[in-house]
DNA sequence: TCTGGGGTCCTAGGACCC
DNA sequence: TCTGGGGTCCTAGGACCC
């Protein structure tokens, strides 16, 4: 099974759950139904916001991003229970096994929504009769309402399964983009947010339509090179495959946190950072993989936000060595001001199996960088003896923190 | 009483190399 | 003598999306 040349028309589904998180807690609790609920992060803190509500939470004003303390108020009697994810990642699998069943052409974008290219799916029937087979499918067996766009392209698609909700399937034609898409206003595109929306109304760009039409070289102008990629999707022209194995290919695993109160106590720093530093690492194992790069990222009281990184010269995914790293940036570029938010993420991520043991010399390409690690090497013999990188692979060394040893090693790590 | 947590991609400057 | 052009990597920040 091949994806079809670009130059025949291909059919492409774009598929969004309606209010997923939401529509999850009332097909597991159907007592929910019909009334305003709605998840989010922190309900009983003053800083939680609202990750997702209903639509009868929604007929009242309530909107994602939106403080608890706003909701409640435009909504008294809503109704607003913690995120499961777990539940949510059970209700996902599910979803994308039924529509693998359809081809196995299906791009997982988020937890609950996707691309499918069904240009050579054949004995499924038409194409809106293999969409409302889906959306029927996934209602009657999960209870999860979904919408489906219909195009020649995923930009296409995603814009039109976002016209019709809840339960619509939007079919949108090439001959159709001026009557339908065009005169939509320029920040329901996807791609262009507040900002982006901003900087055109200064050129008179308001709808979709002025974007299409508008000088490539100004848009270049404004936006570089997402100016003329901009203008192209604006007429719908878009080549982008569907790519069932973009979803395996993680550039980063983070985790952040924002404090119950601004902290300048280094130790409650220290035990987030901890804490954030064994998210990440469980996940990085979880994934079998492994990065070069530690961002630590610092939230100020004021809500300025800083990121700091160090890009080492081999591969990590030890929690310990992860810390060490994280903690290093910290003492370095906390400037003791109230810490509103910290945040680690590991970047620069390799397959283990691609990248091998941290101190296999194969891993460096670089000569120089080779040098450097025998010269590392050649220290930390002198000082710990012959047996040191004996004992640095062996299981039972995993149980034991290495500790001085690794604080030497990374020290010398982070020089270069 | 404002504004979470998970990501991706792009830009721009500096270092360094050829 | 005082300066080209291309490429890569690293770092920091910003825009955007769900």
């Amino acid at each position: 099974m091949t994806q079809s040349a670009t130059s025949k028309r291909r059919i492409i589904f774009h598929i969004d759950m309606n209010c997923f998180y939401a529509s999850v807690e009332m097909a597991h609790n159907p007592e929910l139904k019909g009334r305003p609920i709605a998840i989010a992060g922190n309900p009983e803190e003053r800083k939680g916001i609202i990750v997702t509500s209903s639509y009868e939470a929604r007929a009242k004003g309530v909107k994602t991003t939106m403080p608890v303390w706003q909701a409640k108020k435009l909504c008294p009697n809503l109704l607003l229970m913690r995120p499961n994810f777990d539940r949510y990642r059970e209700a996902s699998r599910a979803i994308f096994k039924m529509l693998s069943e359809i081809t196995p052409l299906v791009q997982p974008v988020s937890i609950d929504e996707g691309y499918l290219d069904i240009t050579d799916t054949v004995g499924m029937g038409t194409p809106i009769e293999i969409a409302e087979y889906l959306q029927q499918r996934i209602l009657k067996e999960l209870d999860i309402p979904c919408s489906l766009g219909i195009a020649p392209n995923k930009f296409l698609a995603k814009m039109a399964s976002d016209m019709k909700k809840p339960l619509g399937i939007t079919v949108l034609r090439k001959r159709e983009l001026s009557t339908i898409l065009w005169p939509l206003p320029i920040e329901e595109m996807h791609g262009i947010g507040k900002k982006t929306a901003e900087k055109l109304r200064k050129v008179s760009i308001q709808t979709i339509g002025d974007l299409a039409t508008h000088d490539v070289y100004q848009l270049k102008q404004i936006l570089g090179v997402n100016g003329e990629r901009m203008k192209n999707l604006a007429n719908g022209i878009d080549y982008r495959l569907v790519d069932p194995e973009a979803v395996h290919d993680f550039k980063s695993i983070g985790s952040s946190q924002t404090l119950a109160h601004d902290s300048t106590d280094w130790d409650e720093l220290h035990q987030l950072l901890e804490e954030l530093v064994n998210n990440v690492a469980r996940r990085v194992k979880r994934k079998s993989a492994t990065g070069k790069s530690v961002q630590l990222m610092i939230r100020f009281h004021n809500h300025q936000t800083i990121t700091r990184s160090k890009t080492l010269q081999g591969y990590i995914d030890e929690k310990e060595d992860i810390l060490f790293v994280a903690k290093e940036l910290l003492k370095t570029h906390w400037n003791e001001e109230p810490v509103r938010l910290l945040g680690v993420s590991l970047q620069n991520l390799e397959e283990k199996s691609q990248v091998g043991e941290q101190l296999d010399l194969f891993t460096y390409r670089d000569n120089a960088k080779k040098e450097k690690l025998y010269e590392t090497m050649e220290k930390l013999t002198d000082k710990y003896g012959e047996d040191i990188f004996l004992s640095l692979n062996s299981e039972k060394d995993k149980e034991q923190p290495r500790t001085s040893f690794q604080k030497d090693f990374l020290d010398d790590y982070k020089k270069p």
